[in-house]
DNA sequence: TGTGCCAGATTTGTCTGATAACCTGACATA
DNA sequence: TATGTCAGGTTATCAGACAAATCTGGCACA
């Protein structure tokens, strides 16, 4: 259990040392750099760090590798966004980014009532639908809420909604499970389809006004349950 | 010039089956998966392919090794939350791109009039200082523009809202960039000045409403400026 | 019985050398 | 000019080895 000054890998060091590199020379995109050959000589290592430093920057987008041609500056456009952890999923984490999810989920019941088309509210009505039979566990209580946020997303025609709210969804789930655990199933399953309902109501009928505040009354109704002091909003 | 069924590498071959396979068991976080040499015999590769295969999970965060130890699962909680880039960044992409920025920064706004510090404050008053000299080149604007929109960010004290603003704004900025070659200096310099004056004012005051209000109305200017078709909101 | 320590086995990290697949540019040829 | 060929350079993969960190079991000792 030695958690002391933990020295990164070579690779890692490396890797990072390129990376700022690349982003302080400002090399266009396209731009070759060194050779696998050239790099070892450069920093004195064999070719297997130089490989898995050069990796992890490919994995990070910066750069793209071409066998026999070398490795290449990668176009920004064409790099992924990536949001680094929090140390742990602690409550604070958590808060922070329920306080990120908030406006993305309203937002995205506004454009899914401009932007739904057909196959998106038939898929939202499935989602709804799940809620007529009485919910029998946690874990399918919530497989279906966030199957109907889901929807939501899909229907903005936004894939970038869809990933963010996809990727804070998978990170809170089990969290709302745990804190879900002492509730009474039928108490939550009245609240979460009368809520849902109304969402979904908005989004058919096309009114973006109403599916925002729908939303946002039933993300403020979800922190509260789950016990998140959330801050009052100016109405 | 082969364009054609272009093969995946070897290792990501073997990374993404091992994904799939991760998350397909579910092993719960802190599962030892197979040894190097067990994947060896099991897939029939050299060990530099497994290695890479195994970095590539390490490095989207779904396993950590250790060395001596194994490869483990990791925690999801552990995970960075990883948005995969469009094929290209084309207009299509720049607006959805767009969309997603709208109410972030808003919400940003509204955060950073009910969280920031004085320290933020003062960030924020040197990014609006930087408009006081007539701007003397579209480089310079927009890199003071871009400042003062991170100032917010970190204003909301929500790590989150910074790490997103700040990887959206990298990969428009260029977009940015070049929409405002055409424009002359001093009428863009004045306007962006005066809207973001009142964006900071109404945080400095720690008035959220009006904050949300004044970025609102930033955000619907900068997007009209640069040609977007702004869709219509819901007063 | 319980605890601490040590030696050996196991596993990942790094090194070295070699071969295959591939790309690029130059050159000869028609 | 256009095209095919070839040589050299570069990355991808293979194979084998040693180093360093970790785990495991047994043993001495209190």
């Amino acid at each position: 259990m030695t958690e002391f000054a933990r020295v990164p890998q070579l690779s890692t060091r490396i890797a990072t040392l390129l990376q700022t590199r690349i982003e302080a020379e400002t090399w266009p995109p396209g731009t070759r750099l060194q050779t696998e050959a050239q790099m070892m000589q450069e920093f004195g290592v064999s070719r297997a760090v130089i490989r898995e430093a050069i990796a992890q920057l490919r994995n990070a987008g910066l750069v793209e590798t071409r066998q026999g041609a070398g490795a290449f500056v990668a176009a920004p456009g064409a790099r992924p966004i990536r949001l680094e952890p929090a140390q742990a999923m602690d409550r604070r984490a958590f808060d922070k980014l329920y306080e990120l999810r908030n406006p993305l989920e309203i937002e995205a019941a506004g454009l899914a009532a401009q932007q739904a088309r057909k196959a998106d509210l038939a898929r939202l009505a499935r989602a709804m639908a799940r809620f007529d039979a009485p919910e029998e566990s946690i874990e399918a209580s919530v497989a279906a809420d966030l199957e109907f946020h889901h929807a939501i997303a899909l229907a903005t025609q936004n894939p970038y909604f869809v990933q963010v709210l996809a990727a804070i969804s998978d990170r809170i789930a089990h969290v709302i499970r745990a804190a879900r655990a002492g509730m009474t199933l039928a108490d939550l399953h009245a609240r979460t389809r009368s809520e849902h309902g109304a969402i979904c109501a908005a989004i058919t009928a096309r009114d973006p006004k109403a599916a925002r505040a729908a939303m946002r009354a039933h993300m403020a109704g979800g922190a509260a349950r789950i016990g998140l002091r959330q801050r009052q909003r100016p109405k």
